[in-house]
DNA sequence: TTGTAGGCGTTATCAA
DNA sequence: TTGATAACGCCTACAA
């Protein structure tokens, strides 16, 4: 490995020189400048990453810790980090917390003992309480789920909406039993059920059933029959992440059902397949391209300036609107066209 | 931040015994260990992993870096990698480079500066022929494709032979006429290719067409537009990766074709939605938790013997038979029922 | 404009 | 069994 002092040698000046050059400070002579460029050059020399945030008890780095690296959601938003994060110079490694929260301590501290400059973190669920050194002191921000302490930085779905954005496109096109089936784990799930709870309420409505459920693809499907298993079946069913979208869209397959004439679906976050089914899903999309920039920029921003205030961004999501949720009125008024994206 | 030194004064020892009871090391006093082990417990001491990465040149770090991370089949290869990376000591960081040859030289001279220990990656394409040092001297294990430089350990699927078997299977359900179309980029696609070719011959058959395409939805939908407006479609049609799947399924929904009726489908690598849509399909899954497993086994031999010879590990692939390639005989000798999985 | 020197936190060597 | 010390590679007062 070619060190700074192999550099100086070769150029003819000291380390401090050398250093001085790399980072770009006037105050070096053209020609010293110039032997160091070349030295650098021929030794092929690149500074160590390791030393360098030892010395500075910091590094460019940011940590991303996910609660699912499988979920297409997170390898999105992901994406979206990364970028806003290289533009701004920074480099982004990527942990995975299985929803573990003995993993997602562990990463912490990592992230810790690795001197990252700041991490971005969807927490796991937790039974007891977040331990109140949670955050170990590093510049953080939540995103995906209410931070589990109060006073930290996150970026979140705006939740209660979406749900019921959802839920009138849902009664617009003339269902009226529909049932709720959300994920149980931190505050997503709750609040999206809120607002599924309160779009129906505004329309005088009452939810057919609103269950909250581990958000698992199994218990989607166990959920679904029970639901399909009813006297009276509901007429649409409205699932809190696409896990349960599709434990829910296996049940009714299984039972041979037809979306939307016997069941109407809908969920939230947008993946290859539900443009891929037949009839499509609609969706209500995450902004995740946003959801990540606004991360970094949130993250950036205190590790600027440590003691300010905390931010809580709220990001509206897109309905896509797709077949699985045509206007049930057709069977009464014939064939109407689905109604477009939008 | 507390430091050895802070535990050394506190528990009445020198740093350097502080240091060889976190190491274990047999030779300190039962007392002096009790002392320390107080000290840091107080403290809430933890090691500097960047202090200790400086000074043992190496970290426990590996890198996996792959060329597209919202490619389920690289998260499903991260996650193995993950656990198998965990249980060995080491921990793991993701990067992704798009696909794109220049990312991929700043993330592997990034891994080097950062002391990593070894690299797992998934080459970009490459015009023009790899640059001699293109490992930067890394431990390296190439992944899902053929090394580009020749002496690098790699786990790949035995693409020749997989292919073989979903073209073998086409034709065992009654297709002859059957279209291929492979990815463009790297070796996999043209092993694929060959893999395809081969199994026609062997039962007397000719592709009905034959194609390297770029590996996107988009040329898979164009691709298989053409196939189809032939005067004479093919019967069916085989895609050498997911992406290209998505692309042919599209361009047949969007022509209001049925599967497998009117043009059967088969793909690689098992997928969510591969199984969600109607009717499934059929394809084959790459053993992604074995190849995950087979590269942190390879690296941390080359860590620990770095002169070893190279190893190219190959692995076979699993069938798994859904109603896209239902028996097209069917039509004439009627219902019998389709292949089972395995 | 340049160089010297000290220190970031850790571990290995050597002497005691 | 223990401790003092040097070194990993870098950066930055401070001095020249």
């Amino acid at each position: 490995m070619t060190s700074i002092k192999q550099v100086a040698a070769k150029a003819g000046v000291s380390t401090a020189t050398v250093s001085r050059v790399l980072a770009h400070k006037t105050n070096v002579s053209r020609e010293a400048r110039a032997r160091v460029d070349a030295a650098v050059a021929e030794l092929g020399y690149r500074p160590n990453l390791v030393a360098r945030s030892l010395r500075a008890q910091r590094s460019n780095t940011i940590g991303l810790v996910v609660s699912d690296i499988r979920n297409p959601f997170f390898t999105a938003v992901g994406r979206a980090v990364e970028d806003a994060a290289y533009e701004a110079g920074y480099r982004v490694v990527i942990c995975n917390t299985d929803e573990n929260p003995e993993k997602e301590a562990l990463y912490l501290a990592l992230m810790r003992d690795e001197n990252v400059a700041g991490v971005i973190v969807s927490p796991a669920p937790h039974d007891a309480p977040r331990p109140h050194n949670w955050g170990l002191g590093l510049p953080l921000v939540v995103i995906d789920r209410e931070p589990p302490l109060a006073g930290l930085d996150s970026v979140v779905l705006d939740n209660a909406a979406a749900a019921g954005e959802l839920t009138a496109h849902l009664i617009a096109h003339g269902y009226r039993r529909i049932a709720g089936l959300f994920g149980a784990i931190g505050s997503t799930g709750e609040e999206r059920r809120q607002g599924f709870q309160q779009a129906l309420r505004a329309h005088g409505l009452a939810p057919e059933a609103d269950v909250l459920v581990p958000p698992r693809r199994e218990a989607g499907e166990d959920a679904t029959r029970e639901l399909l298993s009813r006297e009276r079946p509901p007429e649409a069913i409205l699932c809190g992440n696409s896990l349960l979208t599709e434990g829910a869209l296996l049940t009714i397959r299984a039972q041979g059902l037809h979306i939307p004439t016997d069941v109407a679906l809908a969920g939230f976050d947008e993946t290859i397949w539900q443009g891929l089914i037949e009839p499509g899903i609609t969706v209500l999309a995450q902004p995740t391209d946003a959801i990540g920039r606004a991360a970094i920029e949130l993250l950036l921003a205190r590790v600027a300036q440590p003691g300010r205030a905390a931010h809580q961004v709220r990001l509206a999501g897109t309905l896509i609107v797709r077949g699985s949720t045509a206007v049930r009125s057709s069977r009464l008024v014939g064939d109407r066209p689905p109604a477009s994206v939008g």
